[in-house]
DNA sequence: CTTTGCAATGAACGGGTGTTCAGATAATTT
DNA sequence: AAATTATCTGAACACCCGTTCATTGCAAAG
């Protein structure tokens, strides 16, 4: 080999995935062409293909890339001693990590249809650990005697749905800040758990 | 007029949004082609405009349709006096009503960024107006003092977003059946706002 | 039974789609 | 300095897009 793999390339494959990050969350997937991420990035169209094979194959490193470093991030979060201390750690790290993050968000959440069925089962896989760690929280808290919720799967369901509604309408200059929303939102869960 | 106006559109302009409806649902708004909904109903592409003027009014009729059915079946559903009772009749409507209609409510809200901003501005307002009936009942509550939740409307999209989120997973051939989730949902969402 | 007029056809319009590839470019290793 | 090779260009491929419209068909009204 000639050259370090991707002199150019870790250069111009990282801004493609911006790019398509970017579109793919405004218009979504199906909207936008190869041609408006190429133009974005400042490239003609057949450059594309040089960093990903083909346009189903960049939805899927987008999607993946997102869940893979969730997760990592997840890992890294410290989990307190007790459910209920380690679930209000748990929400309290969803929404900050998800709140920095509402493109990647909103493509992860909205564009599982334009998956193709192979991919979208690796997706679901990666979304299911994730779903997995709260739902042990919540099993854990609920062998203690700590929480008062019939069913561990469904209340993992409720409030990964109630924290993944945060992104589709909060706004850094709305009436309430990320914080007061985190205490709400403790509070409110923490609540609906019974405890 | 030498013939009732409709009397082919009452059968045809039907069945182009039946068709519509599954087909933006299961693929998207933007995967889907005039054609393709044509085909689904049996006719030529071209015939479709006699019964919408384009695809963006056909997503917009789509969307006021469900919201506007969905408001007059929540005004007619009874709502029981007293915070606790209101709010349990809310939830327990708004996962019955839903579950009915899931590709209606896929489309509803997941289609709201392929809408014109003026046609946006119409769907939203139309949300809101559900969003508020809940919102009211949350309120009362709190000014009744029979719940500890510190701010209504934060709580109201909450509670909006952990309902939504049922039509993501639920499959009807489940490990629960719809009334199982509905008891679950009651609790978690009672507790939820301290009552 | 003729008139009326809505609805359906089928072809066309201009333009956009994802993807491929031969050839030019430029940067690194030898 | 020369050779090598990843990267980019620019054009092309075959096909699909939403929308329009003259023409045809047909069901109801008079």
């Amino acid at each position: 080999m000639a050259r370090t793999s991707g002199s150019h390339a870790a250069k111009t494959a990282p801004r493609i995935r911006a790019a398509a990050i970017r579109l793919f969350a405004r218009h979504g997937y199906a909207a936008v062409s190869m041609r408006q991420i190429a133009g974005e990035v400042g490239v003609q169209v057949g450059a594309l293909y040089n960093h990903t094979a083909d346009k189903q194959s960049l939805l899927l490193e987008l999607m993946e890339g997102h869940l893979t470093d969730l997760l990592a991030a997840c890992d890294r979060a410290d989990s307190p001693d007790g459910p209920v201390a380690a679930l209000e750690a748990f929400v309290r790290f969803h929404i900050r990590y998800h709140a920095e993050r509402p493109d990647e968000v909103f493509i992860a959440y909205m564009e599982l249809r334009n998956l193709t069925p192979e991919n979208f089962a690796r997706v679901q896989t990666l979304r299911r650990r994730y779903e997995d760690r709260l739902e042990s929280i919540l099993r854990a808290g609920i062998a203690a005697g700590a929480f008062r919720l019939a069913d561990a799967r469904i209340g993992t369901l409720a409030i990964i749905g109630m924290l993944t509604g945060i992104n589709t309408w909060f706004r850094a200059k709305g009436r309430l800040s990320l914080a007061d929303i985190e205490a709400i939102y403790c509070d409110m869960i923490r609540q609906s758990v019974g405890a």
